[in-house]
DNA sequence: GTTAATGGATACTGCTACTATCCATCACAG
DNA sequence: CTGTGATGGATAGTAGCAGTATCCATTAAC
């Protein structure tokens, strides 16, 4: 197929699937003559999860690549594909100061791994957003909240043991790969928006007029 | 105090205190002399609250002022603040085509509201992401994920039980409107990054070298 | 009484994610 | 075999966002 035919099928713009091949997002379609190059499914469904993973997922075009990069270099370990991952969704923090409340709530996160026996990199890009954020909550006088951590923890569990015995259903290492960062990704736009309707809901009922 | 010490309680630059006062997100201090203002604790308070809902929030400037005024406008109802909030951080979709994965997609969701009872208006903004994002998990050929959502809405109504504990913790309606706000927008970062945390502990048990 | 900071206004910047334009082919209908 | 429209590739332009920078006429503080 065609560029043309690729964007009907796509809903993608012509120009932005230019854009996509310039930046390295999608692979080149085989040229047949020097101006004229065929796409395939393969294309479809890459511009596919391009545009979910960018839509729905919020991430920046540079850490599809990096995502997709990682995809398309077979042997990658699995653990490396799900860093990518974090990471395309973890906006990268310029080290807040070491306040006070800082410190304290790297204590209280700490002992949270601790007791939970997460084994966890110390510089996961996750850990600096979770402490910042508890830290954030005790500043705002929210410490309701960050005192229920090992309730919220419970109840995240529960998300990763779905997602691993979700992943287990696939058998090919490259399936099980784009499971993981899909899962990983659109899992949390999932989570997001369900949290949101529960909410909604709840909230209709407790204060209906108020 | 004045701004060079509001500056430097918060971390903000001062350039900065004076774009979030020129756009409305902070109030004005209160003018000592035609060219002297001081401000007092609110202003601090509230540049903390501006600070996280744009950096761990990730909410756009526009939206905070939304929240903001929100917040200010006294008797708004609870729900509204609530609605706020969603709007604050769901990004608005424009609303795609209706193919066939999407028409399923909304039917599975609307089984499920119908289900567990839950209360929603046809245009939540999450209602249209969650829709989306399952006729995108098909679309990906990720059924597996998709098929989960039962058990998803389980855990989710864990936080929401959570968060209406946490929030009854408080009397004064300011307070209430202010912890419903904060809970809704910096308890997704907190889930999100302790799902990443558990899922990256995870991923080192399941694959330590893959 | 000089130096530094302030409030307020206006202009500029860097980044991201596209769009638009151009052009020398090329496919294909008539 | 000729004219019309699409294509690949390159380069340039744009819109929106979130600040930064600069300027200026005061005013505070030593």
């Amino acid at each position: 197929m065609r560029i043309a035919e690729l964007s009907r099928q796509s809903g993608v713009p012509v120009p932005t699937i230019k854009y996509y091949l310039r930046e390295g997002l999608l692979p080149a379609g085989e040229l047949t003559s020097p101006n004229q190059a065929s796409y395939g499914e393969t294309h479809l469904r890459r511009l596919r999860l391009i545009r979910a993973l960018i839509d729905l997922g919020q991430v920046p075009v540079a850490r599809v690549k990096d995502i997709l990069e990682g995809l398309d270099s077979d042997d990658l370990p699995l653990h490396d594909q799900i860093g990518r991952a974090h990471r395309a969704i973890t906006p990268t923090r310029p080290a807040s100061a070491n306040t006070e409340a800082r410190t304290a709530a790297a204590v209280q996160v700490g002992d949270l791994i601790t007791r939970r026996g997460w084994q966890v990199e110390p510089d996961a890009p996750a850990l600096t957003t979770l402490i910042e954020t508890v830290a954030a909550l005790r500043t705002l006088d929210q410490d309701h909240l960050a005192d229920y951590l090992d309730a919220y923890a419970d109840a995240v569990e529960k998300f990763t043991a779905l997602e691993v015995a979700s992943v287990t259903t696939r058998t090919d290492p490259d399936q099980i790969a784009e499971s993981v960062v899909i899962g990983t990704i659109l899992g949390e736009t999932l989570i997001a928006a369900l949290r949101l309707l529960a909410q909604e809901s709840i909230s209709a009922h407790s204060w209906p007029r108020d």
